[in-house]
DNA sequence: TCTGGGGTCCTAGGACCC
DNA sequence: TCTGGGGTCCTAGGACCC
């Protein structure tokens, strides 16, 4: 059976989070920042308006937010990951044949749909995700994700098509193509588009027609089935089950710059605390970590130093305690005095299920031991809003990142609940 | 003049995604 | 002075095996 997907995808999410909590925020300006609020990650339609890119560093646009008044917000990401996970649970409602493709998007499986009905069911979803949650989506669809992306493109953009655009077979299927620009085509990146562009290829159109064997020289077996997936052949399946990852990081810029060894080595315990939480999360142990560090390569008037240290752990580990200690002592052998350090993290590798652990004749922990100590801990930081962590971790935290201008956390902090 | 063939595993780097 | 964080896949090249 031919298939169809739809891509249901949030519209300008951390924004729309935002505005769920302060209806004041409609119809103006908002912008919500990155960790260390540093540069544009989520931008209202009022402020794509005022032509505020996204990705750019906010020191570059400050004159347009004072000029227009534009609301501004560092993130909350655990706010945000709470109204993901409602969303999708509405999505769930509509068809268990649904993979979470990203904190704002989502593919459906479509295909067993009669044709005649799938506008209106997308009508449908939007509105019920829109009064269950309070955050606008858009849908578009097709007979592959790539398609479909394109076809949700449309569906956010055109007043026409009101949030929903079904391209399954469609007349305007060509026209849309023929409208895309090539670099909002999923897959083609800064790099593939500079490269299309010099062979002439500039719309989604073009590259569906373009020779194959030479975009695969170029682009490799990723830019061929893009291609394909443009002709409407299907080499991306919906993946229901996510497979286990593959590795888990916290890395965080600095709010200012670390020059010691003592604070440098709180900032990794503290990261390395957090990986552990991450792993225990998915019930799964790493075998590698990687701890690294680097001074702001944006400076030029500064020596610029990054080193990164892989540590082969005896045993594959979960263990808070066990990935700190390691972990400082891999930012130790790398660490260089007199360096300005803008930014660490810990990276987790080889990722096993926990129950797959291999034991290890010369581990001389008891993992028994360990793993009651993990679930104790993590049962009071679940419950806690005064959470315990590890003396390494540091009280102080100087080096934290910045997060001038959050909002209330309404959903994950009970000291913060929205008041009516 | 002419230096095998076929495979695996690992790593680094480059590209992409949101 | 100021520039985020967390992932994936693919490819090329080197080391090593028989």
């Amino acid at each position: 059976m031919e298939t169809v997907f739809a891509l249901v995808d949030c519209n300008n999410f951390y924004v729309s989070c935002e505005r769920v909590f302060q209806p004041r925020l409609q119809n103006r300006p908002v912008i919500v920042l990155s960790n260390n609020d540093g540069c544009v990650v989520a931008r209202s339609n009022e402020a794509k308006a005022l032509g505020i890119g996204m990705g750019v560093p906010i020191f570059q646009v400050e004159s347009i937010l004072v000029q227009h008044q534009v609301e501004v917000y560092s993130s909350k990401y655990t706010l945000y990951g709470n109204m993901s996970r409602r969303v999708m649970e509405v999505l769930a409602d509509f068809t268990p044949r649904m993979e979470i493709y990203s904190i704002d998007e989502a593919f459906l499986d479509l295909s067993e749909l009669a044709a005649a009905n799938r506008t209106e069911y997308g009508q449908n979803l939007r509105k019920t995700v829109k009064q269950w949650t309070g955050i606008p989506v858009s849908v578009g669809m097709a007979r592959t994700k790539t398609l479909a992306k394109i076809a949700n493109h449309i569906a956010k953009k055109s007043p026409r098509a009101a949030g929903v655009l079904d391209l399954t077979d469609s007349p305007w299927l060509e026209e849309a193509l023929r409208q895309t620009d090539v670099k909002d085509v999923w897959g083609v990146g800064p790099a593939f588009a500079e490269f299309l562009k010099q062979a002439g290829i500039v719309t989604a159109l073009q590259l569906r027609d373009a020779e194959e064997t030479r975009i695969q020289k170029r682009m490799g077996v990723t830019g061929r089935r893009t291609m394909q997936e443009l002709r409407g052949i299907c080499c991306y399946s919906l993946e229901r089950q996510p497979p286990l990852q593959k590795a888990t990081a916290v890395t965080r810029s600095f709010g200012r710059p670390v020059t010691t060894l003592e604070h440098m080595q709180e900032a990794i315990a503290c990261f390395a605390g957090r990986v552990g939480e991450k792993l225990r999360r998915q019930k799964a142990a790493a075998g590698i970590l990687t701890v690294f560090l680097i001074t702001n390569l944006f400076r030029t008037d500064e020596p610029r130093y990054f080193n990164s240290k892989v540590i082969s752990l005896p045993t594959a580990s979960s263990d808070s305690g066990e990935l700190i200690s390691y972990a400082v002592k891999g930012a130790a052998a790398i660490f260089r005095q007199g360096l300005r350090y803008k930014k660490a993290g810990v990276i987790a590798g080889q990722i096993v299920p926990q129950e797959q652990v291999q034991g290890n004749l010369f581990d001389e922990a008891d993992r028994q031991r360990s793993k009651r100590l993990m679930e104790t801990l993590d049962r009071i930081n679940a419950k806690s809003s005064a959470p315990v962590w590890y003396a390494a971790e540091g009280i102080q935290r100087q080096w934290q990142t910045r997060f001038q201008k959050r909002s209330k956390r309404f959903t994950t902090s009970w000291d913060e609940l929205k008041e009516v």
